[in-house]
DNA sequence: AGCACATGTTTTTTT
DNA sequence: AACATGTGCT
């Protein structure tokens, strides 16, 4: 009996082809965590290979940790070297710093860090900001990075002046870097890369001791990753790769499909291992994830099918508002529950944008169901437990002068803009870091009175902290920097309910501290920062299977739950507007967003719904959407649609009152009853008009809103009789006169008439 | 130094 | 709508 008994034939194949490398094409649901699992396990207890000799490279810690758990249950055994790219790298730089000359101690910048750096570095340059974003300066050195490029290459590539400006800044950018002894997230993957080059002797240690390698998600690897990849595995070539070209949704951060593509060319000898069975949709739901990614050139091609039945249909929900979207959510997972046919925990909404978290979490909020959002406002970006992590990083690393300048007036000591200058001044003369210049104040004299005070004072509680951090544990020295920092007192001086909110954050911060010097074995400072800078939102969000859960389609990459919510597909949402203009120039831009579609439907074990709305907010104006592209590639026969209509329209905005105002000029404009919403108007501002749905060619458009009192039958929300399909309702109606168009619901199925040659007649 | 107020920017997704 | 940055005032 062995453990891979477990597994069917192909996943069999997949776990015990351990010699030589092997790419395992893994379509989505056909249990490619648990052929990771199993190989981890054959491994251990059936080949006898020792577990500090595997190395499993996972996309995000919590993935991670659930591996670790899996494999310990299966043989009993620890793995140590599971982890994502990113933290490997961050523990390989700490435990090598010596060979590769580094401070161990090192910083790694998040997004904020590093566009406070930028900004730093284009005043330095006399650069203005309106001229040339920070964020656009970030992408291009993140661009370049993924590359490969150093600011040497980007220079000796670089075609006019602009490119040769861009260079300049990565340059100086790469130079502030060091100075801090700060690395950023990409840098963790080159740095790496770099090193075990420069190095091959610390490189050689680790190719013969990781005999196996597995690397989950390969699809969504970069170049430095498929670099690292190569370097590691060089010796043994034991490298397994598992992943899905049909979820590549990463390509925008510089994630390479190629390097899934050409796998075979990498590694000539390479077995190749399809799964294409999915354990876990429905065929509905496969049908229509397969027939959406069908419409993508750029992939390998497969097909997913399944043992299991059709299941339910595709709702397809139309709703007024983005409110009664939200509304919609919320009283179909009550019903569901009410039913007693699910749980509110095996529920998950899902969307593109983070923004359109917020009226799902309100209606969610009232309707009293547990919930629980993954990322949004992230636990470890709030201002005050960056704050605090700030004083700790500066205890960690002294030479962070963009962190010393975080929190060298936080709270406020009456350090202002005048003298950190001249402070800053001073460092750069003696070529000290701000924190060793601050050592040093006597050198200067011309800064005085009260804020040489207080920067005494800042000095001496930094001084002080690191002389007794040996004798604390990690939250004792939490506590410590609270309480001395003065930032307890400030808190508690302001005395108001957000003041109490940021304090129990702290407190929390504080007890994570407590959580992780009793977890680790050996918990210090550095390995505490480190797992705090490289969490994903997904890891920080505290299990929880009793709550319907929110969060984001890329978030959701990896996850599955039995009932599945897409909200917000609309065009210029999902796709996003940027997606669709950059398909204009290129068609395969709509591709990842399709992809991500592809991800979206295949979370769903039994049912799925998709939403979209004829009105919603967007950058604190209404805006009226039209449905996605990628529902008209939904299969009819797959799918039922609903209406919903917000029976609490909401108040309009004098800016949203004049757009309408402006778009709708109608003489039944001023008979509008003022509590129903204003019909859409035909004709006049397509794009603008209220509810509809087109499958096809852009209709004229009635409006649709139940109980329009026409008088005819054949108005949407009327029942009518057909010969051949029954009752059905009328769910829109399209054109004029005999060009009359319906689109009606009969039972399960939705069909479009042709109402002059369609006999229909009323029906109750 | 630090505040109140005004203006401008942002939403893509994340290690 | 929320947030960051900038300006002018005290």
């Amino acid at each position: 009996m062995s453990i891979l008994d477990h597994l069917n034939s192909a996943q069999r194949e997949a776990a015990q082809t351990v010699a030589g490398p092997l790419l395992v094409l893994a379509g989505a649901g056909s249990g490619k965590t648990r052929v990771l699992t199993y190989r981890i396990a054959h491994l251990i207890d059936e080949q006898n290979v020792p577990s500090w000799a595997i190395l499993a490279v996972t996309f995000t810690n919590k993935a991670a940790g659930e591996m670790r758990e899996r494999v310990e249950q299966l043989v009993g055994t620890q793995t140590r070297w599971i982890g994502t790219f990113h933290s490997m790298c961050a523990r390989l730089l700490r435990m090598e710093a010596e060979a590769f000359g580094l401070d161990p101690g090192f910083t790694i910048y998040d997004e904020d860090d590093r566009r406070a750096l930028v900004r730093r570095v284009l005043q330095q340059h006399q650069v203005d900001p309106q001229a040339l974003a920070p964020a656009a300066v970030i992408a291009r050195i993140s661009r370049a990075k993924n590359a490969m490029l150093d600011p040497g290459d980007m220079a000796a590539a670089a075609k006019g002046p602009a490119q040769q400006r861009l260079a300049t800044l990565y340059q100086t950018y790469q130079q502030e870097l060091r100075g801090n002894n700060a690395f950023d997230f990409d840098d963790l993957l080159t740095e790496m890369v770099r090193q075990f080059d420069q190095h091959p002797e610390v490189l050689a240690r680790y190719q013969e001791r990781f005999h196996y390698i597995l690397v989950d998600e390969y699809q969504d690897t970069n170049r430095p990753q498929y670099l690292l990849c190569r370097q590691l595995a060089a010796a043994h070539r034991n490298f397994c790769a598992v992943g899905d070209d049909d979820q590549s949704i990463y390509q925008f951060r510089g994630a390479d499909l190629r390097n899934i593509l050409d796998f075979e060319q990498d590694y000539p000898e390479a077995k190749v291992v399809r799964l294409e069975q999915n354990y876990r949709s429905t065929g509905h739901i496969l049908q229509a994830a397969n027939a959406v990614i069908g419409n993508n050139q750029d992939r390998k091609g497969k097909a997913l099918w399944t043992t299991s039945g059709p299941g339910e249909l595709i709702s397809l929900v139309q709703c007024e508002t983005d409110r009664a979207e939200a509304r919609y959510v919320v009283s179909t997972v009550r019903q569901l529950v009410e039913r007693g046919e699910y749980e509110p925990g095996d529920t998950a909404v899902l969307y593109r944008t983070n923004a359109q978290s917020r009226t799902l979490e309100e209606e969610l909020q009232r309707s009293g169901l547990p919930y629980q959002i993954v990322g949004g406002i992230r636990f470890y970006e709030r201002k005050e437990v960056k704050d605090m992590l700030a004083y700790l990083r500066l205890l960690a690393n002294p030479a962070d002068d963009v962190t010393f300048q975080r929190i060298v007036n936080v709270p406020r000591r009456g350090v202002g803009d005048s003298s950190i200058q001249r402070l800053r001044r001073y460092a750069a003369q003696s070529e000290l870091s701000l924190f060793a210049a601050l050592a040093r104040l006597e050198g200067l004299p011309e800064l005085r009175g009260p804020a040489r005070k207080s920067l005494v004072s800042f000095r001496d509680l930094l001084h002080g902290l690191a002389a007794e951090r040996q004798q604390m544990d990690l939250a004792e020295l939490g506590q410590a920097v609270y309480e001395r920092s003065g930032y307890q007192a400030m808190l508690q001086d302001e005395n108001t309910p957000e003041a109490e909110v940021r304090a129990q954050n702290i407190e929390q911060l504080i007890s994570f501290m407590t959580e992780f010097s009793q977890t680790r074995t050996d918990p210090d400072l550095n390995g505490f920062l480190e797992e705090v800078a490289l969490m994903a939102p997904i890891d920080e969000t505290p299990e929880n299977n009793q709550a319907v859960t929110l969060m984001t389609l890329h978030s959701a990459k990896g996850l599955e739950f039995p009932v599945v919510f897409i909200a917000g597909m609309e065009e210029n949402l999902f796709p996003t507007s940027r997606c669709v203009e950059e398909s204009r120039v290129n068609p395969l831009a709509m591709e990842e967003e399709r992809r991500l579609c592809y991800v979206g439907i295949t979370r769903a074990c039994e049912r799925l719904y998709l939403t979209y709305a004829g009105q919603r907010y967007a950058y604190g104006s209404l805006i009226y959407p039209e449905p996605s592209r990628f529902l008209s590639e939904l299969p009819e026969e797959l799918v039922t649609m609903q209406q919903e209509s917000d029976p609490q329209p909401r108040r309009r905005t004098p800016a949203a009152r004049h757009r309408l105002d402006g778009a709708a000029d109608g003489p039944n404009r001023a008979s509008t009853p003022p509590r129903r919403p204003a019909p859409a108007r035909s004709g006049a501002h397509p794009a603008r008009s209220g509810v509809h749905y087109e499958w096809d060619d852009p209709p004229a458009v009635e409006p649709v809103s139940p109980g329009t009192d026409t008088g005819d039958f054949m108005s949407p929300g009327c029942w009518v009789t057909h010969p051949r399909w029954g009752r059905g309702k009328i769910l829109l109606r399209e054109g004029h006169d005999e060009r009359t168009k319906l689109t009606i619901q009969f039972g399960s199925q939705v069909k479009k008439v042709v109402a002059a040659y369609a006999r229909l007649e009323p029906a109750g």
